[in-house]
RNA sequence: GGCCCCUUGGUCAAGCGGUUAAGACUCCAGAUUUUCAUUCUGGCAACAUGGGUUCGAUUCCCGUAGGGGUCACCA
């Protein structure tokens, strides 16, 4: 076979070499232990847990070593394709703070001089190396059609053979003469490229940065490199682009590993240098006792706008993410409260190699953590934002009073240990609606120990001697004298032990200004809520009661 | 079914031949607090299983079981 004369038959345009390539994609300019990582996601519209996880890992690994992170978008699959995709894929990425420092930055624009990112812009760079290997022996035309592709499996599956082309599968396309091949295509009958495998029962060994040696057998399968449309596989232009692009480092999920021995044979063949393959664990999810994987369908959780909507902070997200990749993180956390995640330094070798659970309490305790360590002003921009996108209305009680919601968010919170009581923004709207007239709802009823008498003589009394000058100790020492003043314990102990003795305690008395002020029984102080409230609120609240 | 990956408490996890088998979350009890949220103290709870190797295995090897992945002109 004249596999010259081939090659110009499938590729009558293709003019450039591997060489050209070499030249037009230079190695990178970067520091020796620079890593270079990207995260090819598939625009298939729906952002999961997943991609944000992989890019994490990418993320870090990139920017702490001085290196390049960049997103590639993997549409090579067409019927997958949804409008729109790109724009959610990168907005979601944005929401959490994953930055690129290249690649599809914007929607169809190519940003970086390794460009296009996008995969279907980079078909004739495919077709150069597919052409080089045609020229190498390496590949040949296959005319096999849907049907006779079916024919073969069903016989497979009936022969419990493994099920694939290759050896005697493969021979009639493999071996058509160059007449054939140009007939076929006069003819117009579509072809794939297939690679055209070694029949081996040889075994590989690939380092996995994350899992060790992986041992497998070689790569025996002719499998299809470009599909009829002449748009490459996903395993193809894996192995293309993260050469050109010089990716020092793959992260991807483990269902790749099975795929690994064609990626490997394609870069022996090609005699390029293999990245370091880091094949992360599948995030799982409990259910009736047993792990899972975490479905698209049934699980809420997976999706990536699942946090946005609960308004899950974005550090938050980080953080948890980073405690379930490494595991030394928490540790590190607890040592160095004060730093930014980004100060921890990520390794590959903390990487767990069982499959994660994602689990919702975790997320909750870390994010209350968090928000409590939050500036006050930091915290109104962040959950002002969600608010926006999430809670129209909120948003405009927030920016109508951007003072008091400050001083409402400071609230217990300036202090040594911190109050946490905010676990996400969705929460937070909730949770401090009390602060505004327009959201203040009464949701708990008055204690029914204190009989309506003695609450009305509360309220009345607590009126005639309010000061909202007093400072907090005055304040209190009168709550102490009111309480009194109504037959009513001041140590809760007393009227535990002789309930029959008093009204009711100091308990009783400061739940009532508690549910007058904030609606509710559970609520922060009653000196600081006031005096995020002011005079006038506050009057307006208790006076409702007399 | 073939091939591959994985297996320490309910969950995340340290451990890398000798440990009272860390720590975190959840849950429970107690303490503190004017209610909560905190904070503090304590508690429940684990090396899937059978064989080796070894003076000694959670740790190394083999088998079994269980879970997961993959076997496309999808990624």
């Amino acid at each position: 076979m004249n596999y010259q004369a081939l090659a110009n038959i499938l590729f009558p345009d293709v003019t450039e070499t591997p060489q050209d390539l070499e030249k037009k994609y230079p190695v990178r300019n970067l520091p020796e232990h620079a890593v270079v990582t990207r995260i090819g996601p598939s625009p298939t519209g729906f952002v999961h847990l997943g991609n944000l996880y992989n890019a994490v890992i990418g993320e870090r690994l990139a920017h702490q070593s001085n290196g390049v992170f960049y997103l590639r978008i993997e549409d090579t699959d067409d019927k997958r394709k949804v409008d729109g995709a790109v724009e959610t894929l990168i907005q979601a990425m944005n929401y959490f703070n994953v930055h690129f420092d290249e690649g599809a930055i914007e929607n169809n624009q190519n940003n970086g001089m390794y460009a296009p990112y996008y995969q279907r812009q980079r078909k004739n760079i495919y077709h150069v190396i597919a052409k080089y290997l045609t020229q190498q022996g390496k590949t040949y035309p296959c005319f096999l059609t849907a049907e006779e592709l079916d024919t073969i499996r069903e016989q497979q599956t009936a022969n419990k053979e493994d099920i694939g082309i290759y050896g005697k599968y493969a021979l009639a396309n493999r071996n058509l003469s160059l007449e054939q091949i140009q007939e076929n295509i006069n003819s117009g009958k579509p072809w794939v490229l297939r690679f055209r495998a070694e029949q081996t029962q040889e075994l590989i060994c690939v380092e996995d940065a994350i899992r060790g040696k992986l041992e497998m057998p070689r790569n025996y399968l002719d499998f299809v490199l470009l599909k009829s449309d002449g748009i490459p596989t996903y395993h193809f232009a894996h192995v293309v682009d993260d050469y050109f692009m010089h990716s020092t480092h793959v992260i991807r999920g483990e269902e790749w590993i099975s795929s690994l021995p064609m990626h490997v044979e394609l870069f022996n063949t090609l005699q390029w240098k293999q990245p370091i393959y880091c094949h992360t664990a599948t995030l799982m999810k409990i259910e009736d006792g047993k792990k899972r994987k975490l479905s698209k369908r049934k699980d809420p959780e997976l999706a990536l706008a699942y946090y946005q909507q609960e308004g899950i902070c974005q550090d938050a997200v980080w953080e948890f993410l980073l405690t379930v990749l490494n595991s030394n993180f928490e540790e590190w956390r607890l040592a160095n409260p004060e730093l930014s995640y980004l100060d921890f330094k990520y390794s590959i070798s903390k990487m767990s190699i069982s499959g994660a659970l994602v689990d919702l309490d975790k997320l909750k305790d870390i994010s209350k953590e968090v928000l409590s360590k939050m500036p006050a002003e930091k915290l109104y921009a962040g959950w002002l934002d969600w608010c926006k996108q999430y809670d129209l209305e909120f948003a405009k009680l927030l920016e109508t009073y951007p003072e008091r919601t400050i001083k409402a968010l400071n609230v217990g919170r300036t202090a040594k240990k911190p109050r946490k009581d905010l676990e996400n923004w969705k929460q937070a709207c909730e949770f401090m609606s009390f602060y505004y007239q327009e959201s203040f709802q009464l949701q708990d009823a008055m204690p029914e120990e204190i009989d309506e008498e003695t609450r009305k003589l509360c309220f009345k009394l607590y009126l005639e001697n309010y000061a909202h000058e007093d400072d907090s100790a005055t304040w209190f020492a009168k709550v102490k004298s009111l309480t009194e003043q109504l037959g009513c314990a001041v140590k809760p102990k007393d009227y535990k032990k002789n309930p029959d003795q008093y009204k009711g305690s100091i308990i009783h008395v400061t739940n009532m200004l508690r549910i007058a002020l904030t609606g509710r029984a559970n609520a922060p102080d009653i000196w600081e809520v006031s005096h995020v409230l002011g005079e006038e609120i506050v009057k307006n609240r208790l006076e409702k009661w007399l």
